[in-house]
DNA sequence: GCAACTTGTGGAAGCGCTTCCACGCTTCCT
DNA sequence: AGGAAGCGTGGAAGCGCTTCCACAAGTTGC
């Protein structure tokens, strides 16, 4: 037994005649190690988790394909853990900061908890968050507020001074944080204008698209409607584009709208939009941890950014209603 | 250690008392128990593994979402192996083909080679195909032919007699025939109504967005071009649909497309389809591995037809060209 | 009040690997 | 030719569980 282990890993230790008495007889007899007791007895699974709220989120599908393709050549499996309710989340990573139920962990489109996070820095599991910030831990992640900034700067050049905002509710039980930012990157952008963001104009709730497309309608019938909305993902700026269109508002002639993600649906829906490279993030993150994996040494808390691109398709036009709203020129 | 196992197992045979000292001593010491180890000597690993086109099926998404739905009580983890190649397909099915590598397995939108699935089933490792035929293994699947049958009535009762298919090659490396079954619902209600598939009016290519495109694009080309064109996926009508648009047809004035799946994207491009339950398909196909591992029986091999539906939107409409075609009227 | 049970517990074996250790064989140096 | 050194191999321990077995204690029946 001992022989044929080193035959399998490759030890030099086998006389070359040995090693191929072995291998006819490995070849013959069909043999296959069982990973469970080579797990249990190297001390690692040979699997990677990965926690991801994989319904919640279409982007999700994205990144986590770009996940999937990273592990393609390596030895490991990939376990999916799906994330429906903060309790469920905790729940997996209760099970999960500990090195023998996964060799490493990616985290995806989910703050972690602190406390969560130091168990697994403790617990020497290596853990890579992709689109979400964690301290001690690298973090694959997108700058947002730029891409609030690049989704603005795009409406006032084209006009439009009454902007209004859709996105998650800055309460939400994940502790979701990149709508806010991309709010921020908004009202930013505006205030260099001159301009504000009309709290009236901004409506929050949580992550979905008959929601989003329920805010917008109250967006749109207001007095003072806004001209463009600027929605924190492409799936709320679907649910807008579907509120106009019920309302009988041409876009872009009536209304301009700018999502954020970029995911397959917004091509179709000619959504102009700002870019994420969603499958790129899941892919470096997944490299990150099977380098970490490979060199048994903890990743290092690097911050890596990936750049937003504004992508401009048909749902945004010029600001041609006569309204002087309630900005100034720029 | 054996009684702390009795306790976690929750075995009768155990005084309350006892029980009560262990579980506290747990608590203390935040024990948990490897699951490798539990693994080994149970001689299972509590993991199913999912074999899945994640990336060549934009349905495979939805399915999984099922299967991963199904699985979120139970105590099995959900393990990914993403097929991109036939060799790739080959490579997990040795691997699988054993107990311990997963408890049970699920194949989805892939045609399983019969001499895998053969040791499968000697192996005992339970397996169900979702989207799949395989004999002696439970499957669940559409009924492909009715669905075809239903695209092409609702073509023929809109007036069109020049119809044109766009599907899989039949000698596709996977092996999938669900296009061909798709075809021959086609062409049998066709004929029914004394017409006929004109074989130049039948494309097949890869399955993929931009390949279908050129396929419509070369139908639409044609002297005598078809008033409407059934596709044997959302994907691949999505394509169609490309084709004319770029080509300034409008749809469904000139030209009306039928897809098949009902994918997400579809609503979007108010496709009309084909639906087949996605979701419940994996929920399903999960619910019966489950099953069968429970019972410890290998799960009977039956053939689960889920419905198909006509979903009516707005790419298909009444026949308004003035050509006499190339059948005559029914 | 002692045999024959029942109930609950600790200990040991075994799951199938890896790895360490020890031993036998070869080889080379003296 | 004899001993030191080195290479290759078989055997045993150990990974952390489950489960069987044996045994101690508590219970019933005569």
């Amino acid at each position: 037994m001992g022989t044929v282990s080193r035959v399998l890993n490759g030890s030099p230790q086998v006389r070359d005649e040995t090693r191929a008495r072995v291998l006819t007889a490995i070849e013959e007899l069909d043999y296959r190690p069982n990973p469970l007791a080579r797990g249990l007895s190297l001390g690692r699974s040979h699997t990677l988790g990965v926690v991801v709220p994989f319904f919640t989120h279409p982007s999700a599908v994205a990144r986590l394909q770009g996940v999937v393709a990273a592990l393609d050549g390596s030895r490991y499996d990939l376990v999916l853990f799906n994330v429906a309710s903060p309790a469920h989340r905790d729940e997996h990573f209760a099970a999960l900061t500990r090195r023998d139920r996964a060799d490493g962990l990616l985290v995806m489109s989910l703050p972690a908890p602190a406390h969560d996070l130091e168990r697994l820095v403790t617990s020497r599991v290596p853990v890579v968050l992709v689109d979400a910030y964690g301290p001690g831990v690298p973090c694959v992640v997108t700058d947002d507020v730029s891409g609030g900034r690049l989704a603005t700067e795009h409406l006032v050049a084209l006009g439009h001074r009454r902007i209004g905002f859709i996105g998650d509710d800055p309460e939400n039980p994940f502790g979701f944080v990149a709508s806010a930012a991309r709010q921020d990157g908004c009202e930013a952008v505006l205030a260099e204008h001159g301009l504000e963001l009309d709290p009236e104009l901004v409506r929050h709730g949580p992550h979905d698209r008959e929601i989003a497309e329920q805010l917008a309608t109250e967006l749109l019938s207001l007095p003072e409607p806004p001209t463009a909305i600027f929605a924190s993902s492409d799936v709320q700026a679907l649910g807008a584009l579907a509120a106009a269109t019920a309302q009988g508002r041409s876009v872009p002639a009536d209304l301009s709208v700018v999502g954020f993600d970029d995911i397959e649906l917004s091509s179709y829906a000619r959504l102009t939009t700002v870019r994420q490279p969603l499958f790129d993030s899941g892919f470096l993150g997944a490299s990150l941890l099977l380098e970490a994996l490979e060199g048994a040494t903890p990743p290092p808390p690097v911050v890596h950014e990936l750049p937003v691109e504004l992508v401009e398709r048909a749902t945004t036009g010029p600001n041609v209603t006569t309204e002087q709203g309630s900005g100034r020129r720029g």
